[in-house]
DNA sequence: AAGTGTATTTTTGTATACAAAAAGGGGCGA
DNA sequence: TCGCCCCTTTTTGTATACAAAAATACACTT
């Protein structure tokens, strides 16, 4: 899927004068518009519910509101963000069947491939895995909530990597994002999501090939995480009115 | 080519509100193209390959290009349609490793599904999931092909949505959509999609609440499909050049 | 006659302009 | 003073215009 690397050493510098212009073709340009967009949403820097106007990213962005409109709308079909018709983008905010839903849906997945994964990891992959985990709970030490909520993101993204098998790993991709959204809404601030030792212990597993003990730890990992949501029908919590009243009553 | 003939059919009666479109304002005219193009692409009507000129597509459905582009770009999301960076769009042609990871993915996913389906089925469901089985055999019977590729992912679909997952139920209708690309590249003539009568045992088991052998029957239904699949690697059958050595790197 | 380089034509990529709809604000009337 | 209606402003939806790149055709050279 690596395939933007193809040109990543061009050798005319577009000596562009104006501040404004970015670099970069077309292309790779968007690409990296639609990271920023999406990292910053993973990363609760955009809370569910924030607007997204195309003319406000635009500006930010430096490109036209097509290129902008392109994007929100491939969030959109990723459910990262929601693309109500006349009134625009918005960060998606799930709701409680979404949540369990998604959830659901990785308990199917990721463990599923625990076994294939198991069996095709190399050494390489498990230091690659120990480091992201160290790296998340060094985050969550120093209480980067926003920052251990994205590498625990990046962690199970990788694990589907791992499985060989590009569907999937692209559809626990998109699980994975979406649950950073759920942890937002129904997140308890106590407890974080991916905590303790729970992925060093599972790269163990993987590592002595013990697919179906990685499984079932996955399934408790997974189970866990699920139930320290305040997974609640309503929004009782902070229910803005604007949201309720005002756009809400469609 | 005359363009100012977009409009020539329009009536025109911008009395109020002034429909934007013919009939059916611009989001459902735009549901209504895409589902055309992704009908005709699931029943082999435009084959693995086709080019899809933005021109062409927005002279047909009397659209301009913005509208069509839209309409790619999520097709493409759906890998069912390729965007080539500067060549345009084109009917995907699944890679042989494609395929194996879309089959796998839906061994995974269909078949750890079951359960849950033969739990919340109920008798209108069966009747439904009976009749279009009834219809897919009908249609093979009289050797319509394309169409009874269609009714067999329309079944497969259909059982991802009693799932109650509507993850779940999304990703398998990528995937089903995803198969008949498959079907229409490495197809046995002579051995159809979803042969004889396994869907409808399978609405038995379901029926009866056979979870765990409806689950069974699905993990070697699909396997039969997989198997009646002539994947090779290289596609001997028409090997144009450009594709080789023009863009086909990959 | 074959191959290569160039010009034309086609086709995509991007920005901008224009129109419709919704949100917000202010004025008018009761 | 409060409530309702209209007008302005903001924001999205769509089409079109223009530019860049690729495919194609053609001519010229060897």
């Amino acid at each position: 899927m690596d395939k933007l690397h193809d040109k990543e050493s061009q050798p005319s510098a577009p000596a562009r004068g104006g501040g404004a212009g970015k670099n970069g073709d077309g292309a790779e340009r968007h690409e990296a518009i639609y990271r920023a967009i999406s990292d910053a949403i993973i990363e609760h820097q955009l809370l569910p519910g924030a607007r997204l106007r195309e003319d406000a990213l635009a500006e930010v962005f430096s490109v036209s509101r097509t290129g902008i409109r392109k994007i929100l709308q491939r969030l959109a079909l990723e459910q990262l963000v929601t693309l109500t018709p006349r009134r625009g983008a918005s960060v998606t905010r799930p709701t409680a069947s979404e949540a369990r839903d998604v959830f659901a849906a990785r308990q199917l997945v990721e463990c599923g491939l625990m076994p294939d994964v198991a069996r095709r990891i190399t050494p390489e992959d498990v230091r690659d895995l120990r480091q992201m985990a160290r790296a998340e709970r060094d985050a969550l030490g120093r209480s980067e909530k926003s920052r251990a909520i994205k590498l625990s993101a990046a962690f199970h993204e990788r694990l589907g990597e791992l499985s060989g098998n590009a569907a999937l790993a692209g559809f626990i991709r998109q699980l994975c994002s979406r649950s950073s959204l759920i942890l937002a809404v129904y997140g308890n601030t106590g407890h974080l999501g991916c905590e303790s030792h729970d992925h060093d212990d599972l790269v163990g597993y993987l590592e002595r090939g013990e697919g179906t003990n990685a499984k079932a730890f996955m399934q408790r990992h997974l189970r866990e995480v699920e139930a320290s949501l305040a997974v609640v029908e309503e929004q009782a919590g902070a229910p803005d009115l604007h949201q309720i009243f005002g756009l809400g009553g469609h």
